[in-house]
DNA sequence: CGGATGATCTTTCCAGTGTCAAGATAGAAG
DNA sequence: CTTCTATCTTGACACTGGAAAGATCATCCG
């Protein structure tokens, strides 16, 4: 998959990596479905993990802001999983095991940005605001979107993010 | 498309419905890359329009707040071609015509944020900001990934984004 | 010990797919 | 009237996902 992309995986080529025979695959996730589920629910628990460390034992808003670097990092790091995490067609959406891990990381999110915002309640609004920019950093730094200022390095394509997770927290914190 | 997702597209099913045998869209279009390909590319000329459509004469940050809500409802009104057209690794992004259709689109949102902030030189942090926000904001209703508050409708998804791109626009015309 | 059970994998088959090469058709150009 | 080009067809190939049925083998239970 990370090779040529979620649509040139193939159960065939995996099985014959594996040395199983073309069918196996089959026996233990059903359909190709099935397998691409598993997939992006261990990519979640893998995103929770990646947000915890990078929180460490971080307070307040700069909680969040580890925790937006995290999701980011995650999601160069492993762009082709990202991807099918979010946004493919080809997982069950349904499935309890992958809704339950996305639940989980989602919730990284959540409590980092009560710590950021330091409500007791669930803010609605700063949880979108927070998410959508995070979310929408990493989508833009998958696909290379995004070009370095004149006089910025462009190697690291998380230096990108730094200034941009910056503000989104700082945004955060003062929301009233 | 529409109906079963980029991953069940295919090129057979297409032509037979179109009335020609399996293989005249092979003549067209080279291969099933190039047919998407030109898919998404008509896709970024009607985010164009749509953007167009949704600013009118407006001008400075109202102007941004407009490009956006039609960046959003552009998004949520075709999700799998917006899904194509950003992020599916079927397409061919190296496409001239794929290319300067998607330049022409980031140009209507780079002269929003410019006409947002007032400022004559392009600023790369506020477009950053203003992108990421907006495309994560369109990715994540697409994914019907945000709830609504406790007493907000959850009716119409574009409803859901208004609070956070109004917040986004005065973000922006307020940095410094 | 010995049979039942269940998990893992194989074998065989089928309809469907993308792509290629070669040919057909037909209108326009000269 | 010939040539050219665009459009499409025919036919083939290797590949895919999936289903059905069977093989192998360790484990459990009486």
């Amino acid at each position: 998959m990370r090779e040529r992309g979620v649509h040139a995986f193939s159960l065939r080529e995996c099985a014959r990596r594996a040395g199983v025979t073309h069918s196996a695959p089959g026996h233990h996730f059903g359909d190709i479905t099935g397998l691409l589920t598993e997939v992006a629910a261990r990519g979640f628990e893998r995103l929770t993990a990646r947000m915890r460390a990078e929180r460490g034992d971080a307070e307040g808003s700069s909680a969040l802001h580890r925790i937006g670097r995290g999701y980011v990092a995650f999601a160069v790091s492993d762009p082709v999983i990202f991807l099918l995490m979010f946004h493919s067609d080809r997982v069950d959406r349904g499935n309890p095991k992958l809704q339950s891990a996305g639940a989980e990381a989602f919730g990284e999110l959540v409590s980092a940005v009560a710590a950021a915002t330091g409500k007791s309640s669930r803010d609605e609004d700063a949880l979108r605001f927070a998410w959508s920019g995070v979310h929408g950093m990493a989508m833009l730094l998958i696909d290379r979107r995004l070009k370095p200022a004149p006089g910025e390095r462009a190697s690291d394509p998380l230096a990108l993010a730094e200034g941009t997770i910056a503000r989104i927290v700082h945004t955060i914190a003062t929301f009233r």
